[in-house]
DNA sequence: CGACAGACTCTTGTATACAAGTAACCGCAC
DNA sequence: GTGCGGTTACTTGTATACAAGAGTCTGTCG
């Protein structure tokens, strides 16, 4: 059951379902209903539909007309597209750091590590620190608005990660990996933060292989074919 | 006047729009008014509505609760960005580039060049090559499926090529630089495919500094103030 | 002549009504 | 039991009605 939210615009009913998509509270497969979608969150069909077309535009949400709307099963190819990009990205702006880093950006990278580091952390408080720890690398290289780019593309890939916990990299690895990197790029050694940033985000990928082999069904198929259409509906 | 499209679905609509404001066929500051569109398109405002709010996550359109919604004006930052995000995909991509190469794809590439280079080729059709010529590249290297987030976020970019005919740089020498690239990707040489792209790119981007001090109107400021609102309606 | 107030028009945002089509379900015939 | 046909409920797509605010224009008053 959805709870209803507070302003009745369009933009709090993209943000609360986009949420819901994101941190899989709706799974993959879930049906999302406008009509149900408006009844529960107390408002009319059309800024369920507007947020519904901007998330089908995003990849998170499929619709069929005449049929339903679905919220997307996590598709490997857009997987793999979207690690390329953030792969380019992020080792392309290593090579674009300034001689002399901005001290504020820096401090808040240590702090942020730090943060990252506490035993025992929340893994929902960990991804947050994780989405701020690589903007704050662009950030540092001036390519800060490119992260709206790259998190947009990588929607399919938290997914993945939000859910396979239990197979995923540890934070305390994945924090130690973070380290590495911000310990190469405050040396000004490029090279070394290049390769730490690539086994950094290959083992991120490598987690989604893994959540993949052990929760198949909430994968698209990769044999090309029409995507599945009727699902469970796991939501309820 | 817009003519009325055939089909009165919702994907027409926006991709008619769409197409409109990249050929500057609406260009930065026009009005938009939905029931404008709507009457002239011979539909309702509901798919105009909704092709608005799309063009409007794109960047290509403002929309002004109870004032209006209006064509962007070509963004610095948001050019910049495309600029730095094209890079790094194109020229990652290259890192990527496979041992043997598809020999369909190489001759769809070579009959491309071939094409760029007649002459007094019209600029529209230019175009179409580049972005295919571009899109080619990638799929070489087994990204294709990147262009469409650099497609879409290098709109500003585009729209500001497709203007400054005058001061953009010959249809000839960017063909002759993509003849450059494509020749040393096809001896492998992938350190010379790197430099001809990057030389390519940054031209590119010179271009686009040269159309703003020539047609400063269609630029938002960059001094980081709230973008324009009332304009000049130039469309009719 | 200038300034201010109020009406009026136009805008987007939201809610609702209607249209068209799909799929599931139920009952009947065999 | 099984297969088939019609009905029914539900889906999205589109059109329209209503709401609320912003801006302009005009008339009036000082």
């Amino acid at each position: 059951m959805l709870a209803p939210v507070a302003g009745k615009n369009r933009q709090t009913v993209y943000a609360t379902l986009r949420r819901k998509v994101l941190t899989m509270e709706l799974p993959p497969g879930a049906s999302l209903s406008e009509n149900e979608l408006a009844a529960a969150l107390g408002v009319s069909r059309t800024p369920v539909r507007e947020s519904l077309i901007l998330l089908a535009e995003e990849g998170l949400v499929q619709v069929f007309p005449k049929v339903g709307s679905f919220v997307s099963r996590v598709d490997p190819v857009r997987v793999a597209d979207a690690q390329f990009l953030r792969e380019a990205v992020e080792l392309t702006a290593l090579d674009d750091l300034p001689v002399v880093l901005d001290p504020d950006l820096l401090a808040e990278l240590g702090d942020n590590l730090r943060r990252q580091d506490q035993p025992g952390i929340d893994l929902e408080d960990f991804f947050a620190l994780d989405e701020e720890f690589h903007l704050g690398l662009l950030k540092l290289s001036g390519h800060g608005a490119a992260w709206a780019t790259v998190s947009n593309a990588k929607g399919h890939l938290d997914r993945a990660r939000r859910l396979g916990l239990h197979d995923a990299t540890p934070p305390a690895v994945n924090a130690g990996q973070h380290r590495a990197i911000f310990d190469a790029v405050r040396a000004g050694d490029i090279t070394e933060a290049r390769s730490a940033m690539r086994t950094h985000l290959r083992a991120v990928f490598d987690d989604v292989e893994r959540i993949r082999e052990s929760n198949p069904e909430l994968f698209a198929s990769n044999d090309g074919s029409t995507p599945v259409r009727r699902n469970v509906v796991v939501w309820d």
